[in-house]
DNA sequence: GTGGAAGCGGAAGAGCTTTCCGTTAATATA
DNA sequence: TATATTAACGGAAAGCTCTTCCGCTTCCAC
């Protein structure tokens, strides 16, 4: 939640001030970051980043080395936003409502970073940092309201956080030549079928699930 | 649906019959993709295919000029025999029993190549071939499969072919530290809402479609 | 057989990520 | 202010990949 700090902590590290030229730079290849990500999503080739900040490849890899750590920093403020949107919804709404609100809420975060979505489902190590700020964020978030709306029976209580964000970050992935709202429509199936089914406790009556191979 | 002729067809180009050492360096490639394939999924390095098949890499490039060329080479039979299941179920049961039957066969195939479903949404336009061959083979087999399971009215009917066989893709593609029953659960989950709205003409009940940014 | 085209292999070129280290310049200290 | 220290910079270079290209080889029709 916090940036990082400019002094060294902990142990007796000298205490020595981040040089503030570093701390510029830092900020350079932020905000360089978002504007490229933005046109070309978040495997625009590191050159072009370190081209518009005017600083050479190897500040970037200094400050980040990993690709998420980059993405983590232009994308930390947003994410935490909407995790802290929650609680905002659960106190203004029924949980259901919240519950469905705050989805939209996310699939519009999801949607709007182009690429976020996909650097989530990414099998690259490089994006283990990302995924790791996200879930320590959002899902601890989600796991209240989540628990409140299945309690008032109308959503389904078999399915537990994880699972869900896990599941609509992946109808909001983008399919190459498709139109615009099929994402919304998929969404809205999907969310159907976490309300509708009424059983209280038992399984979901759907088909049992197969075994994966 | 047939493999490449080994005769031009089609207007007066000279009848020359594919070499024989061809036809079996193609063999041979096709072989030593599906076992990489298999090991490494579709993103494996070229080199590894063609040290594997003992050829080099130009004799590749040469056969399947694109990634998705030998991807379909090494998955059109399967995908062939997925899209045919839909007939064989459709006789066998009524519409809506097929379809769900059809659908987790379908999700077997996409669980079952590791890559597969990855491909299939890869931005990449070298796996447009792919794509193609995909909506080509398996969406007109779906339409009427589901177009008579809407006519029960157990099953919604504001989604089409196509659209339903991304959302389940979507759904199918893996997510890297989950659990293996995820999957399973959240197409549930996605099968209930495709059957739980009991409306025969209108709009689903759900909230309506954010329009997407 | 033999001529010519189809096909082969791998070198070469281009693009990318990531590392490394000589140089530059900010900061602490006097 | 002057100087020593060392964090931080920049870009060359290494290493990986995909893709093209072209001289050489092999097959096939005649």
């Amino acid at each position: 939640m916090s940036e990082q700090p400019d002094r060294a902590v902990g142990d007796g590290t000298p205490p020595r001030r981040r040089r503030v030229d570093a701390r510029q730079n830092m900020d350079a290849l932020v905000a360089a970051a978002t504007a490229v990500f933005a046109d070309e999503g978040v495997d625009a080739p590191a050159k072009q980043i370190t081209d518009r900040a005017g600083l050479g490849v190897g500040t970037l890899y200094r400050h980040f080395p990993r690709r998420s750590d980059l993405v983590l920093a232009v994308l930390r403020h947003e994410i935490d936003t909407c995790a802290d949107a929650v609680a905002t919804l659960g106190a203004a709404h029924d949980p259901e409502t919240a519950l469905v609100a705050w989805l939209d809420r996310y699939t519009a975060l999801l949607a709007h970073k182009q690429g976020l979505a996909h650097a989530l489902h990414s099998e690259d190590p490089a994006f283990e940092a990302l995924r790791g700020h996200f879930d320590a964020r959002i899902e601890p978030a989600l796991r209240p309201l989540l628990a409140a709306a299945a309690a008032t029976g109308r959503v389904r209580d078999d399915l537990d956080a994880q699972e869900l964000l896990h599941a609509v970050a992946l109808l909001c992935l983008p399919v190459p030549g498709e139109e615009p709202g099929h994402r919304d429509r998929r969404l809205a199936v999907f969310l159907d079928g976490l309300r509708c089914t009424s059983a209280g406790e038992g399984p979901a009556p759907s088909p049992p699930a197969r075994r994966p191979s």
